[in-house]
RNA sequence: GUCCCCGUAGUUCAACGGAUAGAACGAGGGUUUCCUAAACCUUAAAUGUGGGUUCGAUUCCCGCCGGGGACACCA
């Protein structure tokens, strides 16, 4: 189905042919409803590159301009502004035709692509902790709303299973292991044998070369010490899976860094062989001497000892995903600090000759109250788990006031999706590169842009036919006679605008300030229209609008990962 | 030193070159015989700084100030 935009715009292009003009401008809904429902700044452009008068065009475009039933005669306004306002039947008659569009409006993509979508990428034998949630949930609703456009979308757990941390954690394991503990809470026990280690290696000569000793062993395949390992992950695969059930996230393959071991050596020697690669300083090392910014920033892939390192991986990684995964594209989630990483792996990659599109799609960082790295009172890492069993004690305790009557066996169920969805909302709702400052209070407030208001809004609507027991009329016809009916309808078919318009810039907050506005829009149609009280034909079409609010919203909500009750 | 990101009401966040910079919390004033007041309406309050490009700049470019981060063998 067409949004209104694309319309409008097709319309106008042959408007601009008409005129004699080359196509200039774009569509945009107007921030002001004075103004219409969208205009364009065409004139204004062209006006710009032909040094003419601005008005005068607009006016030329107005008259070769067919509204064909679509919209009234456009208006020219301002410095040359050219307005649409939709016929009020046109709206009408596509909010109708979303009720039996199961896309809601959402045009597929033009031409899809086979997505690699690398998000999340935790560490094993480390607790995943706060750090993890933006890189994860951010990965997570860019690939919903990829796939919902009709990209064919593998979501890779990219896991950090491998490295010289493992020399420690097998050395600890071997002198310091509790089993005792180990089964109680395997991740903090694999934590604890590691940071003594680490604190005894860095006093003690020693510890650090039987440390080094583990490695080489692992490394070489030692039976024992890959036996050790292969517990460690097994250990953190369960713990990570936890963590990803409560929080609704699906990999579809899991690919660590251990997977890519044992293609680093033919890595670089292609490098070397293709002469992309060359030994300084006894490292091989890819240089980018005809770009400036990287002219001094060279990226090992072998190390001077012989040993691979992350680079290393990365390339073999984007090897794997071109080659055997036949990826279109590539997009990597991940914090901000790794950008010159991906600058360079990226720019290797199409040294190669990849022609795929690489994308590195970074973040900002979650801060505490006191604006510096969320952390424990302790200085640790807070873990996720406590963090989301935070979430759903706090939005418990709000249910509890707020509708003691809830049944006691929808109340866990609504506390974790409010908990949860609080959490991630918080997240996506903003602009992904700000630092934000992380607010029990904020995101489980129930005005404002949150989970909870969201989710409230849903729960509105679902009441209304709760309250009248009966399911959607069959009737089919919209009357939009109230401006807070028309502005809900006209909300609801911008739908199918906002959610191609996230993969733009990766901006899911994009999608969360939509469907904020619409329950905004929705809220102002419920105090100003009573719906069951209503006689026909305002009966049915405000139950429609209910119907079709409440399908956007859960909609919308699905695709960045939160949940929707029936009640709260 | 070089490079990257950020700087918007008291606070926490929006605004993909467009018209009068939007919200929320906090502060002030209102709304409930009515579908969930977990809501709605309403008042006051902001673009760090100096230039430039543009019909138009929070947005793009240059300088400065402030905060964060990255820069040769950790990931």
């Amino acid at each position: 189905m067409e949004t209104f935009q694309f319309l409008l715009a097709r319309e106008l292009a042959r408007a601009l042919a008409a005129a004699d003009l080359p196509l200039a401008g774009e569509v945009t809904p107007t921030a002001d409803p004075r103004f219409g429902d969208y205009q364009t700044n065409a004139a204004l452009i062209l006006a710009k590159q032909r040094k003419e008068n601005p008005r005068t065009l607009a006016e030329r475009i107005v008259a070769a301009f067919d509204p064909d039933g679509l919209c009234e005669p456009p208006q020219v306004a301002g410095a040359g502004f050219i307005n649409f306002k939709l016929r009020t039947q046109i709206v009408a008659h596509k909010t109708l035709r979303l009720l039996d569009d199961d896309r809601l409006g959402v045009p597929p993509a033009v031409t899809p692509k086979r997505i690699v979508i690398d998000f999340g990428s935790p560490n094993v034998a480390k607790p995943m902790h706060v750090g993890h949630i933006r890189s994860t949930v951010l990965g997570d609703a860019l690939a919903r709303v990829a796939q919902f456009l009709g990209h064919d979308v593998v979501r890779d757990n990219h896991i950090g299973d491998w490295g010289t941390q493992f020399g420690m954690v097998i050395r600890g394991w071997k002198k310091l292991l509790n089993r005792e503990a180990l089964a109680q809470d395997p991740i903090a026990e694999l934590v604890r044998i590691y940071k003594e280690t680490n604190q005894a290696a860095a006093v003690d000569e020693k510890v650090r070369e039987e440390s080094r000793q583990e490695l080489v062993k692992l490394q070489a395949g030692d039976p024992e010490n890959v036996g050790i390992w292969q517990q460690c992950v097994t250990l953190s695969l369960r713990e990570f899976e936890a963590a990803y059930k409560i929080l609704g996230i699906h990999y579809d393959i899991q690919r660590g860094e251990s997977f890519y071991n044992d293609r680093l050596p033919s890595v670089v020697e292609r490098l070397l062989h293709s002469g992309l690669a060359e030994i300084s300083e006894g490292a091989v090392c890819v240089f980018f001497r005809d770009i400036p910014d990287l002219a001094d920033k060279p990226c090992i892939v072998r190390k001077r000892d012989g040993g691979y390192n992350y680079a290393t991986t990365d390339v073999a990684t984007v090897d794997y995903r071109i080659k055997d995964l036949k990826a279109d594209a590539v997009w990597i989630v991940t914090g901000a600090p790794q950008q010159l990483h991906f600058q360079q792996i990226f720019e290797i990659a199409r040294r190669e000759g990849y022609a795929a599109e690489f994308r590195h799609i970074t973040h900002g960082s979650i801060l505490g109250e006191d604006r510096k790295l969320m952390k424990t009172r302790s200085g640790e890492n807070v873990p996720l788990r406590v963090l989301l069993d935070e979430a759903v004690t706090r939005a418990r305790s709000i249910l509890e006031q707020k509708n003691p009557e809830l049944a006691e066996a929808e109340k866990e169920a609504v506390a974790r999706s409010i908990g949860i969805g609080a959490v991630k909302y918080a997240d996506l709702s903003q602009y992904r590169m700000t630092d934000y400052v992380f607010s029990w209070d904020r995101m489980l407030a129930l005005q404002g842009n949150t989970a909870p208001y969201l989710q409230n809004a849903y729960v509105r609507t679902r009441s209304i036919f709760r309250k009248s027991g009966e399911e959607l009329p069959p009737a089919r016809a919209l009357a939009l006679i109230e401006p807070a009916e028309r502005q809900v309808a006209l909300a609801l078919c911008q739908f199918g605008e906002t959610v191609p318009a996230v993969l733009n810039d990766f901006r899911p907050n994009l999608l969360a300030n939509y469907l904020f506005e619409l329950a905004n829009t929705f809220h102002g149609f419920y105090e100003a229209c009573p719906v069951l009280k209503a006689d026909e034909p305002a009966r049915t079409s405000r139950l429609i609008l209910c119907e079709l609010t409440a399908r956007v919203l859960r909609h919308g909500l699905e695709l960045l990962g939160i949940a929707v009750t029936e009640r709260m």
